[in-house]
RNA sequence: GCUCCGAUAGUGUAGUCCGGUCAAUCAUCCAGGCCUCUCGAGCCUGAGACUCGGGUUCGAAUCCCGGUCGGAGCACCA
């Protein structure tokens, strides 16, 4: 029996969770899209749907591109290309292609001129609001009466227009029920320089045409998004039916969301401008770097999304599944240290000064750590406020103290050598020669129910063991008895770390 | 307001297409126990749900109609 490998059990035991198949997906044909648009750092919710595309990609033997969705020159900025990489790349996904809509603007507009030219789309002069409100009531402009001529003309002034003066607009159907339909519009001037394209354009497509072009021409297969684009679907299949393009297939789910963090670009960037966070990465923040400098794994991210699924009802988690997630994928991995919050002092009679070594993990070998230790010990002051003369405590991995005198300020204690039933005395980690101070930023929800939580960034402050100064920033350890914790900064004398959780 | 989408334990999810095998899955959370030189992990047990009202049917979480609640869209943003 002790030759059958234990893990044949576990293994048979914790299934993989995965996602269901996809439809109309053929093996080795399937082409997905990370479309992020280049205006402020990913978030958890991009994070899902990025990852929904990339695993259905590699679990067919498909292809993923990398495309930045950069038709708003005004909204674009160029150091999000990179960082939003970055960002990818810290969640584990790859792509096989990278690609900007913006590279694609000669072919944009010769489709558009098509459209022009097969009467399907025509140059609106008409002011926004009038227009917003009689698509609103299911009415055209008379602009759409020009002959193709008149529309092929001013389409070819267009570039040398004012910003807001003129539009090309699609001749949909106005009475459509779905409002995307009533003849949307196609492309807009914008004067403004574009961090790819420069000054080269001023005549920039919406997201629906070039989606729609993009999305046929680069070959998508599937495309898997979030329900706030909906009504697109067939607005963008109609042009494309017009272009003869071919269409991928479309899948939906809703928006995804942790309980009391805001999941929305439009939701966080107040927060940083007004300074109620520290930045995009600030730990309670649910966007990418908001996570990773909280200790969360991008393994924790994946396991998410195959939790959620393509849900399409509107899921709003707690935190607590994002942690315990997290916790069982690092706890095998992460060092065991020993930090004292609000050290107190214990003076331990017979300890004699000497070098001690310690397991860094109770289960996995992950190696060994040194220590010095000799009579002026601390323990935390939470454990040194219930216990009382007389009795044993166990300093962890060391040995074991009686308690001579546990009054206020500092407590006096002697080695205690006789037998005792290691089950039934507590024990508690310490610190002694050279400790390292420690400060813990805490983070938890920035709002509980609809009110902005007061105390959701909080530090703690205490005493580590000497080898957490050797720790990397960006690693992941366990504070014994007390949490998970990230090393988010080191300076001269301190060690920072934020507590990804218990 | 109009259009579309959704509703399964506290939370998330499976099951709904093709009604019976669902006295409803799994995870998390909560409670109790075991194990452990951590308050972590692991193990065991328990508690906890089909939005409501009608209808079809021998039989409805599943099909139909209506209500309620929630979300999204109604941009010269994406």
């Amino acid at each position: 029996m002790e030759e059958i490998d234990p893990n044949f059990f576990l293994v048979e035991k914790k299934e993989k969770r995965r996602l269901p198949p996809l439809p109309g997906a053929e093996m080795g044909k399937v082409i997905t899209r990370l479309p992020p648009e280049p205006n402020g750092y990913p978030h958890i919710g991009h994070g899902l749907s990025f990852y929904f595309n990339y695993y259905y990609a590699r679990e067919y033997d498909g292809e993923v591109i990398l495309r930045f969705d950069d038709t708003n020159p005004k909204a674009e900025k160029a150091e999000y290309y990179d960082a939003i990489k970055k960002d990818l790349k810290w969640l584990g996904l790859s792509w096989e292609r990278e690609h900007n809509m913006s590279d694609d603007m000669e072919a944009y507009y010769d489709y558009a001129e098509r459209l022009i030219m097969m009467g399907k789309a025509y140059m609106c002069g008409c002011d926004p609001e009038k227009v917003s409100k009689l698509r609103f009531n299911k009415c055209t402009c008379n602009c759409q009466q020009k002959s193709v001529d008149e529309n092929i003309e001013q389409w070819l002034g267009m570039s040398g227009m004012e910003e807001g003066s003129m539009a090309l607009r699609l001749r949909g159907d106005v009475t459509s029920q779905n409002t995307a339909m009533r003849d949307p519009t196609l492309f807009r001037v914008i004067r403004h320089p574009h961090p790819v394209q420069g000054d080269k354009y001023t005549v920039w497509p919406v997201y629906d045409f070039a989606c729609s072009i993009e999305d046929s021409i680069l070959g998508v297969t599937h495309v898997l998004r979030s329900n706030e684009f909906a009504l697109r679907i067939e607005l963008q299949d109609y042009i494309r039916g017009l272009l003869e393009l071919r269409s991928p297939i479309t899948m939906q789910y809703s928006r995804f969301t942790i309980r009391g963090s805001p999941t929305s670009k439009r939701l966080i960037r107040p927060l940083i401008e007004e300074k109620v966070v520290e930045g995009w990465d600030d730990p309670r923040l649910v966007t990418l770097r908001g996570l990773k400098r909280r200790g969360i794994i991008p393994e924790t991210v994946h396991e998410l999304a195959k939790e959620m699924g393509l849900s399409t009802a509107e899921p709003e988690i707690d935190w607590s599944l994002v942690e315990s997630i997290n916790r069982k994928l690092i706890d095998p991995i992460s060092k065991r240290f020993f930090f004292v919050e609000c050290p107190t002092e214990v003076d331990v009679e017979g300890m004699k000064e000497r070098e001690i070594s310690i397991r860094m993990h109770p289960e996995k070998d992950l190696g060994r750590r040194d220590m010095k230790v000799g009579e002026r010990m601390f323990i935390p002051a939470s454990d040194a406020g219930s216990i009382a003369a007389g009795e044993v405590l166990r300093l962890k991995d060391l040995c074991n103290i009686y308690i001579d005198n546990a009054g206020n300020g500092t407590i006096k204690a002697h080695v205690h050598t006789d037998e005792v039933d290691m089950r039934s005395i507590k024990k508690v980690q310490w610190v002694s020669i050279d400790p390292v101070e420690v400060n813990i930023i805490s983070p938890s929800p920035l709002y509980i129910g609809k009110e902005v939580n007061p105390d959701s960034l909080t530090v703690l402050s205490g005493l580590g063991e000497p080898s957490i100064r050797a720790l990397d920033v960006g690693e992941i350890v366990q504070f014994e008895r007390f949490g998970f914790v990230r090393i988010d900064s080191k300076s001269e004398g301190l060690v920072t770390v934020v507590l990804s959780h218990k």
